[in-house]
DNA sequence: TAATGGGGGTTTTTT
DNA sequence: ACCCCCATTA
């Protein structure tokens, strides 16, 4: 077992060690932040406080497994594994489960993710008839991402839309009556959505005795990342603070990314007036890139209007480290031949797959990547994007795990009932006025709907009946049955629907076998249903088929995700204007530092080896042959290019004739002639 | 009357 | 690639 803490330099000891008031650890890309947060834990430990009691909050799963993963490391007993931790959202979620009763939340309430509110949304809006008359009232999407925005900022709507969608501004009234409609129909169905679990948890902290019982609970908390909290979640922090002045939080505001959340760095930088005798600690010793990798980050910072230069010194010469690359491509196609080839090459010199990432801005933009890489057997996993519990199969047993535990979970049953052959919105929204009572509410007791169930029967195709009957009979608990049992129940009933909904249904059913065997240590299947939603599984599904090399894998992910990582060799795709930075973050001149963090963020990931791709055409898919230019991103300017090695990628197709091209393209020497006006 | 398939417009980032 | 709307069909 290795001391964590002889590897400690002066500053990080200092924070680690540190006594029992209020810390704010600021600490730059790879400056040792979780390594220092980590032996704090232990130090905690060690001082005899009692894992339970300590409190280890982060923003993301992929953080939250990092850092309790380390510090369950420490030591081999199961004493430690008791220390408490994970995302805001999760933790929330097991304070509402525990005192649901004082909050007034039914026992079995539903967790619902963005896309199932969504779907709320549009039902409400549907009901309040908002739907044909306004056509220019944003989308589903749109709608909930305002309404997300608004409660995690605390901002006015009339205010949030007049900065965010001024288009729709003038429909901030009819807007604030469909919110309204949400919330009441949210609390009428029995289901919390992602920010109902962190306003439910501000509740509870504030309220006079459950408030106190959860401030009481922890002797420390620790927060990492805390440039990207929100006002909510501060209020919480402050709360869960009230009689005790124990919190550290540590962070960096030129890495602050979540503005879209309602966060601001400005918490951070504020924290005194929040936390009282607050002491600061900055570490600024990078140990993690090369020299040349951080004269890239550092010349990005500096072009930032209002710079943030936080200068990262490094410790030592990294070995093995390569000059950063920034590598002109013909098109999105030459730009995947061109990672894969790097990769590889990589790969060859040692750098095994999981040590190397292809970051980008947004999800889509690794499309032709991962068709390359699976064209060349290369696996992968991507991160950010498309989930495992997004996949239609997980989430319609999911939705039946929920009405188990809550039949007027209104939003499941649509989900649901609309897998029966022959049903569809309609039929599906008749079948559900069959179970309402006279006031037209749903029931609370799944008996209700057995019993309602024979009318509901008759508006079925007649070949569809008896296993539809069979599966509301599997849904229906019974007393003293194993939840596991009970799921198992469930799964099979579902089978014959996945059978005939999807091409690859033995896939699916095992994945759904899986979410079966997560339910044997729980007592209420909506629990695990909730915490699948919040935990987001990566699929083996995303793996490329058979493996070069068995348990490696290259890693894709958003830039988002990749946040808190390092790797050794980093491939940033897409840097080409209106990609990264988006056009979308462009209406602001906020927007666009945002964007600069991203994409200093994204460069600070890299160890040894950092290759910026930026491809020069994009073709439009609607149009063969149709194509537009695009600029390098903005971000590389002269100064920072300076700082690269630049090249521009060869044609293989000039070179060999490769045949996999997918549509004819122009000769090269178009492409050469216009990129040498480039540079 | 309601499901389903085709065509057209739009697409950020996460819990 | 996805979502939304509309036309067609059962």
């Amino acid at each position: 077992m290795s001391d964590t803490r002889s590897d400690l330099n002066e500053r990080q000891r200092e924070a680690a060690r540190f006594g029992d008031t209020a810390l704010r650890i600021v600490a730059g890309p790879g400056t040792g932040k979780t390594t220092t947060l980590t032996a704090r834990v232990e130090f905690l430990l060690d001082q005899g406080v009692a894992p339970e009691r300590i409190l280890l909050l982060t923003f993301t799963r992929r953080a939250a497994r990092d850092i309790l993963g380390r510090v369950r490391a420490l030591r081999s007993s199961a004493h430690v594994q008791r220390v408490a931790g994970g995302t805001f959202h999760s933790v929330a979620h097991h304070a509402l489960r525990r005192h649901h009763a004082t909050l007034g939340l039914d026992e079995g309430f539903g967790v619902v993710d963005q896309g199932d509110a969504a779907d709320l949304v549009d039902l409400v809006r549907a009901d309040l008839s908002l739907v044909s008359g306004n056509r220019r009232l944003p989308k589903k999407n749109t709608l909930t991402a305002l309404y997300s925005r608004t409660v995690n900022s605390g901002v006015p709507l009339r205010d949030v839309m007049a900065e965010h969608t001024p288009w729709c501004a003038d429909h901030h009234e009819q807007i604030g009556t469909l919110f309204s409609a949400y919330v009441a129909r949210k609390r009428t169905l029995g289901l919390l959505d992602f920010d109902d679990l962190l306003l439910f948890w501000r509740a509870a902290v504030e309220d006079l005795t459950v408030g106190a019982t959860l401030a009481g609970s922890y002797d420390h908390v620790l927060v990492d990342e805390f440039q990207d909290v929100n006002r909510l979640q501060l209020d919480i922090l402050v709360g869960l603070r009230r009689y005790d002045p124990r919190i550290t939080i540590v962070g960096d505001d030129a890495q602050a990314i979540y503005s879209f959340r309602g966060a601001s760095p400005r918490f951070l930088l504020d924290a005194p007036n929040y936390f009282e005798n607050l002491t600061t600690i900055t570490l600024d010793v990078n140990y993690r890139s090369s020299g040349a990798i951080l004269a890239v980050a550092n010349s990005l910072a500096a072009d930032a209007p209002e710079g943030f230069c936080a200068v990262l010194r490094e410790d030592k010469p990294v070995l093995g480290a390569n000059a950063p690359q920034l590598v002109h491509c013909a098109d999105e196609r030459e730009q995947s031949e061109r990672v894969s080839d790097r990769v590889l090459e990589l790969y060859e010199q040692g750098v095994a797959l999981q040590r190397q990432a292809v970051l980008f801005r947004a999800a889509h933009h690794s499309a032709d990547l991962e068709i390359e890489l699976s064209r060349r057997r290369i696996p992968f996993v991507k991160y950010g994007g498309l989930r495992y519990l997004e996949a239609a199969h997980v989430k319609d047993l999911l939705a039946a795990f929920r009405l188990a535990d809550n039949p007027r979970d209104e939003v499941a049953w649509f989900r649901v009932l609309q897998l029966l052959p022959g049903v569809g919105p309609a039929k599906a929204r008749r079948i559900i006025d069959t179970f309402r009572d006279d006031a037209r509410t749903l029931p609370l007791q799944f008996a209700d709907v057995q019993q309602a169930w024979p009318d509901s029967l008759a508006l079925l195709p007649v070949d569809v009946r008896q296993i539809a009957s069979q599966l509301i009979d599997a849904m229906a608990p019974r007393v003293h049955e194993a939840p596991m049992t009970h799921a198992q129940r469930i799964r099979d009933a579902l089978a014959p629907f996945i059978l005939a909904s999807y091409e690859d249904a033995p896939a699916r059913l095992e994945d759904l076998g899986a979410l079966v065997l997560a339910c044997s240590d729980t007592t209420r299947l909506s629990d695990v249903a909730a915490e699948h939603v919040l935990e987001m599984p990566i699929s083996t599904g995303d793996f490329a088929g058979p493996p070069l090399v068995d348990e490696d894998w290259l890693v894709l992910s958003t830039v988002h995700s990749a946040k808190g990582l390092e790797f050794d060799a980093v491939h940033i795709i897409h840097a080409a204007d209106g990609n990264f930075p988006a056009d979308m973050a462009l209406g602001s001149p906020e927007g666009l530092e945002e964007e600069r963090r991203l994409f200093y963020v994204a460069v600070t990931r890299a160890r040894r080896n950092l290759s910026v791709y930026v491809p020069l055409r994009y073709h439009h898919h609607r149009v063969r042959d149709d194509h537009s230019w695009a600029q390098p991103s903005r971000f590389l300017s002269p100064a920072v290019r300076t700082a690269f090695e630049e090249s521009t990628a060869r044609s293989r197709k000039a070179v060999s004739g490769d045949l996999h091209d997918l549509a004819p393209l122009e000769g090269p020497e178009l492409v050469e002639g216009r990129l040498s006006k480039l540079w």
